[in-house]
DNA sequence: GCGGCGAGTTTTATCGACAAAATCCGCTTC
DNA sequence: GAAGCGGATTTTGTCGATAAAACTCGCCGC
């Protein structure tokens, strides 16, 4: 075979993958073939069935019994479904995050925010320190499981974000507004930093929905 | 090949495999040898290797990169953290069901409720009866994300229930539970509905945890 | 007696081949 | 000109084979 580095050809391309469908790459709706997908990650046809059929269940891919594959569409009404379930959940995340938060979660929290405050939108590696800072406010929370839901919905808006290209935000602070958010939660003040986080993803949307409805 | 009517093979493992380890067939922490299940389900490596990924990212199974595939562990602490995870999803999603559920939905919870009331739990139905009623009683809500969720947490739980084998509940009216959350809902009473829920859950785990330890 | 080494066996991960669908495309017909 | 049919082509889903790991287990030296 080949060398292996501990690490399955299966959930390399899998990786691959699902970044492709994160970043945009592979448009909503778009066909997957299979051996089309293999050529472009120079493998056989196995591994990229396996990625696919493991992306299906994590709702990027659709599968239809007989047709393949295809990039799970992405219509203006999933996003506003999509940004309705995140406030949701992550209401109660964060709320949880915050009743039961060490001092490791608190300083693991002002980094972030530090490392996200030291970078401008444009700024490479703009996009993982934001995605730290949403990890790191809600990390506090016990629940594995419900963490790990709410990072699920993350990457899916992350998604619609990279197919709204170019989507910029005039007259809005968003540093100040992730500064206000940490600061609330770390004053454990459930009641101002719930509807923060939530006005902050509602607002994003906002632009986001304008964005896609023109594209 | 052969006959394949509509349904593909992989689809039809997975299911498979699925419902055996909900009911504890393959218990867990077992080594699921691709061949091994490829000759009990009488097809190829394929199907099941592919069934397989898919239930990886479901978390019913474990992935161990070059060591192959073994159900999900299950141990009391991974119970204990289900269940506070889905009295905290629940709490949102029964909150959103009663808010925007609409006059089919309560018309569904009463079917939903009076079938179940018609079986004690040793019936053969039950189990059917008992998920269809919980998934009733949330389907009002209006996010299909939240409510997939949820579901999977609820099939989580019953593998669970499933592992505590011939789990009893002396002392215990869970039909009357179950009136008194449809009666709350039904009313459209969140502070008396979500409390009754999660007591429902907590009650039930008690129960479950203990046969757990103890076999 | 016990730990480690090594040949033999089992299991995994991947590939290439092949039959059954589905899809495409041009031709006929109304 | 549009709808419908039928054959060629693509694509899917599945199988069996195979190389490389991992695992087993007995043997040997200490």
């Amino acid at each position: 075979m080949q060398e292996m580095p501990e690490n399955t050809l299966a959930t390399l391309v899998q990786r691959r993958l699902r970044a492709d469908l994160l970043r945009g790459v592979l448009p909503p709706g778009a066909k997957l073939k299979v051996q089309a997908l293999a050529a472009s990650y120079g493998t056989g046809p196995s591994p990229v069935r396996e990625a696919l059929a493991s992306l299906t269940s994590e709702g990027l891919v659709e599968r239809l019994d007989q047709r393949g594959f295809r990039a799970a569409p992405a219509s203006v009404a999933d996003f506003d479904e999509l940004v309705r379930a995140r406030c949701w959940l992550e209401e109660v995340v964060l709320r949880e995050s915050l009743a039961a938060g060490d001092q490791g979660w608190e300083e693991a929290l002002v980094l972030a925010q530090w490392r996200l405050g030291r970078l401008k939108r444009a700024d490479a590696g703009w996009e993982e320190a934001h995605a730290a800072f949403h990890q790191a406010l809600l990390a506090g929370c016990p629940s594995p499981t419900l963490c790990g839901m709410a990072e699920a919905l993350r990457e899916k808006a992350e998604r619609f974000r990279a197919l709204a290209r170019r989507v910029a935000y005039p007259g809005r602070d968003v540093a100040a507004e992730h500064a206000a958010i940490a600061e609330a939660a770390l004053a454990r003040d459930v009641a101002r930093a719930v509807p923060l986080l939530q006005a902050h993803y509602r607002s994003t949307a906002s632009f986001v929905r304008a964005a896609l409805a023109e594209a």
